[in-house]
DNA sequence: GGAGATTGTTTGGGGATCAAACAAATTCAG
DNA sequence: CTGAATTTGTTTGATCCCCAAACAATCTCC
């Protein structure tokens, strides 16, 4: 069988691994540069003696931007199902970030909120988040971070509609 | 019951949510187009009646193009823990794309590597992979898609807590 | 009023992830 | 060479995310 000139047999140099035509695909690069942009978020917060996920804040955002708001409306803002979201209210419900409200205009739905602690909290999580942001993008000039956050955008709707 | 004529306080329209200082964060942005980047993913190989995931494919590459690896050098190359690698190799061998041969070497390791059916297999894979990603870069101009993939590099080296 | 739709929840089924413990094999110290 | 330490792959246990299907409570509309 044509065998390609010989390598060193057997072990693969530590660390560096032929990755073929993974690096030149932007779905690699994305996954990649998402992987290290959540550790970086983690190691933040949890530097700070906080624990909280990328999609909790954004889900504590959005519930605190539009209070009142339905399980879900929450859902399909976050793009995931009804019953996806109903352990992770559960969680930071007990953690006393945010309420189930009943409606008053409609017994089937949840009006969400923050708590005022959740509140607290909130203020508290987005300091740790912009300097979290500022230092993932430490090495981009002002106009660089734009047009990343662009790119992305046209690259979102070009992908196929969920 | 009269049903009132205009919106009530509570109710948000569908689909638009104050999102807050949300889509001025590179983190968000990242998470929303992986997310609509994997479903684009998806859909392509269901399209084509395969099934598939990145991190399926990314691994298939390594090890075709790293013949005999371990499968701790796999799991260091993947970022994942060797616990975490098991069941997934179980399930792409069970599926007949790749083998864990006896390392003639040393008995503690696997020799991984593709078998015939697998080297095909990613072959056509390959070519889903090439029309997805031709999709999902349709919006962006060939030195738009170098830039993104040279930022999206750069945030990495900047996010390195690990 | 009653049929149909909506909402939140529960249950069941996949997976991904890590940590800890283990047996087998290798490496290393003495 | 022999016993201790290390490495590798695996199993088990714990969280977590995700969806689909079924269900009761509630609302909407005819």
């Amino acid at each position: 069988m044509g065998r390609p000139p010989a390598k060193s047999p057997g072990k693969p140099l530590a660390g560096s691994l032929d990755r073929g035509l993974l690096p030149s695909l932007l779905g690699y690069g994305l996954r990649r540069t998402q992987s290290a942009v959540f550790a970086d978020f983690a190691a933040t917060f949890a530097h700070a003696g906080e624990a909280l996920t990328p999609g909790e804040f954004g889900l504590l955002v959005l519930v605190e931007r539009n209070a009142g708001l339905s399980q879900m409306a929450l859902a399909r803002a976050l793009g995931i199902d009804r019953s996806t979201l109903v352990p992770i209210l559960d969680r930071l419900q007990a953690r006393d970030l945010l309420v189930r409200h009943r409606s008053p205009t409609d017994g089937r739905t949840h009006a969400l909120a923050l708590t005022p602690f959740g509140r607290k909290a909130l203020a508290r999580f987005g300091r740790l988040v912009r300097a979290h942001e500022k230092r993932i993008l430490s090495g981009l000039s002002a106009a660089e971070t734009r047009t990343l956050i662009e790119l992305l955008e046209k690259v979102r709707v070009s992908a196929r509609p969920l």
